[in-house]
DNA sequence: TCTTGACCTTCACACTGTGTCAACCCGGAA
DNA sequence: TTCCGGGTTGACACAGTGTGAAGGTCAAGA
């Protein structure tokens, strides 16, 4: 007979866990003092204990753990579990390599630059969206020629939805493909509920799966150090792009550029 | 001007979350109606949900990214957390990956004997112990030779021990060394507080970093089995195992050796 | 102007595993 | 008998997030 400090002293797990533990079903004591409310084990309880621990420090939950070592679970269950178990195992251990690399990368960063950037990436996943656009082609993908493209396509995009009485339910997305001759097409787009307008294009962009994103404040000329930023991020995080950033438009002022906001969102895939 | 849910949703975060980092002053929407309450965010609130996005994907706590946006650190401090987090995530990954071999392992042993082991092993920190102890020399490393010289030396020494008014304050260990001529010196111990005798030896059993432990019911003859599953586990589980088991008497009983429980210990590293 | 449905508000409880604190009781040694 | 270490229960705490209830608001369509 073992007194709880000692049991839980030998069994590598606080008396805490052990009344917990007991609480739940888990373990009980061999022998409990109905008078003092002591609880004592006994020395065959060391092999519960230990597949507890032991199942427990594989990652289950003691619920999980409590299932198991009462055999409510047939072979095959069980073998479910570990699988599901290992996946989840898999996923962690490239969770964890990831945030690895973007810790040193960012510690990298710190050592160049003495400091930490505050125009931060993040990882999203961008649903499918159905947008209404229309498009037109742009001699190169440059800020000078893309700009007076894309600009007078917004405006005549939302004239035409006003027109056809189709309120936009997001916020508007430019986004490019190669086009013939080394010439770039640019599309204007909108998300909308439903509805449709014979003068515009309804489509379903597609979604990105991974896509790196980052916000640019300030006039589209100066899209540049942005996208550097963005770009140094997917190389140092290993990941690697794909095609041209979309580019949303989240904050827009007419009469000053310096008051844009915008999110370039570009696809990425990991790398290797 | 964004609501809650837009926001959210945009941010790839919870509206549930954005209300938690209000409430913790992390991120305080632009304007909250007075009558209302309804929090709406402006744009460019965007970029500082994106450092706080980034930085709890790094694994940090709601507390330290709160520290680390609101620059109340160095670039100095700034590093030291990164390379806090660095190490811990080292630490994570090397547990991920021990654990994705243990389950792996088990999948294996349930493939092949279609059930799981009921034996566990469990992989245990043993700290030095104090102990008093007497030896001699068994002619094998073998049960038929090694209890005739261990039972009575574990007698001598609960004699002396008793006659020197030395009470053991844990449960009796036996240990093994090469010796001369391809003999095994015996060790039967006993952890005791304090005092001494002048016919048993006061020593510290070193403590074992890292020892998988497995606890075996009965007969010390059939001690095979659970040192085979011992052994079976150190090898699948990556380890290598290091020197002879200690077996700690943790139930014992002078007429039926059927009821005796034991627990083998034995220091193991990782290989590799 | 009214209804409706989607969205917002606050407050509260839940989960998991573990530590810690308080107030109190018990067992064995001096 | 007293004292100390260790046992008991009960409660609160952490962190981050989900969920649900009870109720107020916004915007669009009738």
């Amino acid at each position: 007979m073992f007194t709880i400090g000692d049991f839980a002293a030998f069994g590598q797990v606080s008396a805490r866990m052990l009344r917990h533990y007991d609480a739940l079903g888990l373990l009980r004591p061999a022998v409990v003092d109905a008078a003092t409310g002591y609880r004592y084990y006994s020395a065959d309880q060391f092999s519960r204990l230990n597949r507890i621990v032991a199942l427990k420090d594989l990652g289950f939950s003691l619920q999980q753990v409590g299932a198991i070592v009462d055999a409510k679970l047939s072979a095959e269950e069980l073998r479910g579990m570990l699988r599901l178990r290992q996946a989840q195992l898999e996923d962690d251990l490239a969770r964890s390599a990831a945030r690895l690399t973007s810790v040193e990368a960012r510690l990298r960063l710190i050592e160049k630059e003495g400091h930490m950037p505050t125009d931060d990436v993040v990882l999203k996943h961008i649903a499918a969206t159905r947008v209404a656009e229309l498009s037109a082609i742009s001699p190169s993908y440059d800020g000078e020629d893309i700009g007076p493209v894309l600009q007078p396509l917004f405006g005549q995009l939302f004239e035409r939805l006003g027109a056809a009485g189709i309120t936009p339910c997001g916020s508007p997305v430019a986004y490019y493909e190669d086009a013939e001759h080394d010439t770039i097409r640019v599309h204007a787009a909108v998300p909308v509920d439903t509805g449709s307008a014979a003068d515009v294009e309804i489509l379903s962009m597609p979604e990105l799966a991974q896509a790196a994103t980052i916000v640019h404040k300030g006039d589209m000329m100066e899209a540049d150090r942005s996208m550097q930023t963005l770009a140094r991020w997917i190389e140092d995080n290993g990941y690697r792009s794909d095609g041209y950033a979309r580019e949303v438009t989240l904050q827009f002022d007419m009469d000053n550029p310096a008051n844009w906001i915008h999110e370039f969102q570009i696809a990425v895939t990991k790398r290797n």
